[in-house]
DNA sequence: TTCCGTGCAAATCTTTTGCACGGTC
DNA sequence: GACCGTGCAAAAGATTTGCACGGAA
């Protein structure tokens, strides 16, 4: 059983001209699980114990080129790796909490700051396509 | 002739037990006169013509230090590099706009955005201590 | 049969670290 | 004189690329 987002991104993949393969299923079936963004080495490991072995290099050749084709979205956490999260409808679209100090990530969404995002965007000399926030602090657990 | 900003990132470095070194100097001079975000290569590239040459090691090693004083902010554009650009005073504060097609980073402030973000930090499980926004698409240039 | 998807290994690129020297305090 | 700041070279870590094979179309 495959959700909506998977098959849409099958749709994606083969109104682009790419074939089927097991490792680019095996890491649609593991992002369709996640809440937050992974690494790649996150998502390797995830999937050496769960589905499939899949290469490294086929981790990031793969989620590239999902994002290159908006099925999944980029996130800069300042953490030295990028992560890599489903791009889903818009009512799941949010932004991520980073805590510097043990690293954690965390989702959250607000509307006024997507309002607020909507209303540059019309007015910035770029047409703009996506847009990332990051907050930087420190987390509970970190501060107690 | 110093700027207020340079003046303060020398007290700031000198209570916080750091001697004065040339290679940190003309990397606050270089910074005093940048409006954006430049990455280590380019200060290295920068300093190697104008000032000073600067070893890349002591570029990273300078960076990271003036960033944990709070004296200059990294930037993460989704470029694989890591940007860094002078924390300035409040009215300074800004975000940046990134070309996918080219990749250049341009600056952009809002207030309503700001007070969206101060309103959500209040209310997340975080102390947030720093955000980070950015815009990316296409620029005018890349698109004509 | 053709060509893409994938694994493996090597390469590349950014950033960090070890060490020695020279300058600041 | 003690110790930090810096350059240089090597190391480390993340990501990309070259190449060959096996599977999808």
């Amino acid at each position: 059983m495959s959700s909506d987002w998977i098959e849409s991104a099958e749709v994606a993949l083969s109104e682009t001209g790419h074939r089927r393969g097991g490792a680019r299923r095996a890491l649609l079936e593991l992002l369709d699980t996640q809440r937050c963004a992974l690494t790649a080495v996150e998502v390797e490991d995830a999937l050496r114990g769960r589905e499939r072995r899949v290469s490294r290099a086929s981790v990031y050749r793969i989620l590239e080129e999902l994002a290159r084709l908006g099925l999944v979205q980029r996130v800069e956490t300042g953490q030295a790796m990028v992560r890599y999260e489903r791009a889903g409808a818009h009512d799941e679209h949010h932004h991520h909490l980073v805590c510097d100090a043990c690293g954690v990530v965390m989702p959250f969404s607000d509307d006024a700051l997507e309002r607020a995002i909507s209303s540059i965007s019309s007015r910035v000399p770029l047409t703009v396509s996506e847009h990332e926030i990051v907050l930087r602090g420190e987390c509970r657990d970190c501060a107690a």
